[in-house]
DNA sequence: AATATTATATGATAAAAATCATATTTGAGA
DNA sequence: TCTCAAATATGATTTTTATCATATAATATT
């Protein structure tokens, strides 16, 4: 449901959300350690987070990522689709191709209520609210 | 969240739900064809569904594979949890060690409700009933 | 008992995902 | 404008997952 790249992205936008701004900048190797994943490989996923204005970076000495009010006012779910892909959080769990609400495979009858909410919750919770939980102690890390 | 060789199993074993009985088992080659799937493949999966008692088969002529009244009276979780281990529906979301119910990591906490009802209906929903929903109308095949 | 037919066991190959390595570009500061 | 520190682009390698191939074992039928 969720690629091992997706969960690091999100490892790392946190950290970006929580210790980061536009005044504040974080190298990639400052990222890497703390969320525990390899540096040359959340590098890329940074990269490619850049690409579509999910996050923020500027290159050369005092560079880094950051998250701008921007970046942090969007919905969580748009890492997951940059990443994996839209298709993977909504296709048929079966993988078949007729399977639509109407016609829905097996699977898709008894689970579709449950898979829908969290879709809904990806979509509507932003990456600041996600930080703020962590903040409020509402959830907890470390990564 | 679920393997494509899950997908090919819950397939397989729906559709021996469907087609098959202690008296008429039927062989790899014509379970492969209508649920689409690559006779080596799914022949390898059935396999080891037969070693987990999830299936039955026997070999030789009218041999095949079918499904007893225990076998349709097990929960769907137990294909999932034969074929992708039971670690792969209840880990983390973000892969963190220490994530648990009391101090849940960021998705966790907000995904968490949503994700056990999943496992709930998993849990108890057979694979009887699953094929009834298809015989009365409430899911669909093809697969 | 012999034969043909089926699943089973084992392992090889291919494709995809995850991980690692490095040369290039950009930008701040001296 | 030179230098150095950072991201960026590109692609190689490793690991995992998916797919394919085949020799062996079991069983019904003759």
């Amino acid at each position: 449901m969720i690629s091992n790249s997706s969960k690091y992205a999100i490892k790392a936008v946190l950290f970006l959300a929580l210790h980061s701004n536009e005044d504040h900048k974080i190298m990639v190797k400052d990222i890497a350690k703390p969320i525990n994943v390899p540096q040359a490989y959340i590098a890329k996923l940074l990269q490619e987070l850049v690409k579509e204005n999910i996050i923020s970076s500027t290159r050369g000495p005092k560079g880094g990522f950051y998250l701008n009010k921007e970046n942090v006012s969007q919905p969580v779910i748009n890492i997951l689709n940059n990443i994996d892909g839209e298709k993977r959080l909504t296709s048929c769990m079966l993988s078949l191709e007729k399977c639509n609400e109407d016609k829905p495979c097996p699977l898709h009858a008894i689970l579709s209520p449950s898979r829908k909410e969290i879709l809904k919750i990806l979509n509507e919770k932003t990456i600041k609210e996600l930080a703020l939980d962590v903040e409020q102690g509402n959830s907890y890390l470390p990564l």
